[in-house]
DNA sequence: CAGGCAACTTATCAGCGTTAAGTTGCATGA
DNA sequence: TCATGCAACTTAACGCTGATAAGTTGCCTG
C-alpha cells in the first residue's frame, strides 16, 4: 500500500497489435536480448520474494539475489518497485491472501475459530512474516480478513466498545502467538532453547511457578491446542456488564 | 542469553591494586591513548544501544554509530560482544528490566492488570522493541516477568491446561498489541494511515463492518482503554467446564 | 625489568540498497 | 519506410554495512 500511488507501472497499455502483412515470427529475428519469459511484473517480483523468504528467511532476501532469481540485474527491480521495503510490504500482504476466508454461512463462532486458526497457520508457514507485521497491516488482503473477522463478531451480537475490544483482542492474540511461536521454532539453534532451560534448571528458586507448570517443556500440550483454547477463552467471555475487577 | 556462555569478557578480575610506594597520579604520565572513561563494558554498550534505538529506531543502530557514541572504533565492540545481533538481544532484555514487577501483596487480579499494563507501556516507550521480540524471550529479565505473571494466575486458582492457556493468551496479547500499536504509531508517514482510510472510503462496499464500526477512526476509543478491557475480557473468562462452541 | 595478555586500533573485505546514466528494441505517426 | 519516443531494461558507481585478521598499546604480574 505504501508504494501504490503508482498503480503498477502502466504496463496495462499493451494494446496495439500487428503492423503490416507477412510479418510472421519466422522472419522477425530473435531479439538479441531475448524477450524474457513474462517481462517481469510486480506480481512476479512478489512471488519470487515470498519464495526466497520462505527458503532463506528475512536475511536471505536481498535485492541482488531476488533479481538473480528473476533473471535480471538488481537495478531492474527499481523500475517496478520503489524500495526494498516496498517488496516486503507487498510480500506480507501477499501472504495474507493465502488465509482463506471461511464460508459466512456457518455459525459466527466457527467462522472466528476457522479464520484465526488459518491466519495463524499461514503465518507459521511463512515464519518470516509475523515479525514484519504491523508494516502494512493496511494492505487490501489484510483489511479484507479484518472485515470478515469483525463481521462475524457482529453476527455474534457484539457492538460498540465490546466489538472493538474483542476484535483487537483476537487480532493481537493471533499476531502475538504467531510471532512468538514462529521465532521459537525458527531459533536456528535449539541451543538457545536448552540454554534457557538450563538457566532455569540452574536457579529453580527464581522460577518456582515456571518450573512447576512445565511452561518451557516441549510436548506437554500442543501449540495448536493451546491456541484454540485461547480463542475459546476469548469467545466465552461475558459481553456485557462491568467485569469483576479486583 | 545467546551470547552469555562468555560471562562478560573476564573484566571482573580487576583486583591487584597499587604496586610500589610513591606512585602518585601526578608522576605517572597521562597515557597517550587516554584511559577512556569507564573502559567499556557490555553494560555500557547495551545502554548506548538502547539510547540509539530510542532516538533513531532499528535502522539507526549500526555498529559504527554505536562505537562512535562510545568513543571507540567499531571493531572494539567485537571484543565485548560476538555479533550485532547479540547487542539487539541484550537490548531487548535490558528493556524488559524497566517493566517493574508489581507488589505481590496486592490481589492477583490487580497484579495481572499492572504487569500487563506496564509491559505494554514499556514496549511503546521503546517502539523498536516489539518487532525484535521473540528473539531472546529467554533473557533473564523476560523470564522473571513471565514467572511473576504465571504465579499471579496460580494465586488466582488456575492450574493445568487453563494455566498454560491463559498465560500464553495474556503474553501473546500484550506482544501483539504492543507490536501493532507501536508500528501504527511509528508509521513515519501518517500518509500511510490516511491512504488506508481513503482506500476504505473508496470501496465502502467491501468493508461495511469496518466502516460502520469506525475501526480505523483515530480517537473513538483510547488504545489504553481498549487494551485494559481486553485484559478484563481474558480474566473474566470462566475457568472450568467445556466452553460453549458453535 | 621481562613477558604476557586485555583492550583496543588500523587495514581490509565482500556484500548491501540505491542512484545516475547509458542501451535496446518495439510501437507508433508522418 | 523510416525517424521518434518511450518502456524496460543494463552498466557503472556510490557510500555504507557487519565482520575478520593482524597490528599496537599499556598495565599487571613475577
Amino acid at each position: 500500500m505504501n508504494a501504490s500511488e503508482l498503480g503498477e507501472p502502466p504496463g496495462g497499455g499493451r494494446a496495439g497489435r500487428r503492423g503490416g502483412a507477412g510479418d510472421t515470427v519466422w522472419l522477425r529475428q530473435e531479439p538479441s536480448r531475448p524477450r524474457r519469459t513474462p517481462p517481469l511484473t510486480r506480481e512476479r517480483i512478489v512471488q519470487a520474494a515470498v519464495a526466497l523468504l520462505d527458503e532463506q528467511g528475512t536475511e536471505g532476501l536481498t535485492v541482488r539475489r531476488l533479481a538473480q532469481r528473476l533473471g535480471v540485474t538488481s537495478t531492474a527491480l527499481y523500475w517496478h518497485v520503489k524500495t526494498k521495503d516496498d517488496v516486503l510490504d507487498l510480500a506480507v500482504d501477499h501472504v495474507f491472501d493465502e488465509v482463506e476466508i471461511p464460508d459466512a454461512g456457518a455459525g459466527w463462532r466457527d467462522n472466528v475459530y476457522e479464520l484465526t486458526a488459518r491466519w495463524r497457520a499461514v503465518m507459521l508457514r511463512h515464519p518470516w512474516a509475523p515479525s514484519l507485521i504491523g508494516r502494512p497491516m493496511l494492505g487490501p488482503n489484510v483489511l479484507a480478513r479484518t472485515e470478515f473477522l469483525q463481521s462475524a463478531l457482529v453476527r455474534g451480537g457484539l457492538t460498540g466498545v465490546h466489538l472493538a475490544v474483542v476484535t483487537r483482542l483476537l487480532a493481537n492474540y493471533v499476531i502475538g502467538a504467531a510471532l512468538t511461536e514462529a521465532t521459537w521454532r525458527q531459533a536456528a539453534d535449539p541451543e538457545a532453547r536448552t540454554a534457557a532451560r538450563q538457566h532455569i534448571a540452574a536457579n529453580p528458586a527464581a522460577y518456582p511457578t515456571l518450573v512447576a507448570s512445565g511452561h518451557l517443556d516441549d510436548g506437554r500440550w500442543s501449540d495448536d491446542d493451546l491456541f484454540e483454547r485461547g480463542v475459546d477463552a476469548i469467545l466465552a467471555t461475558p459481553q456485557k456488564g462491568q467485569p469483576a475487577r479486583s
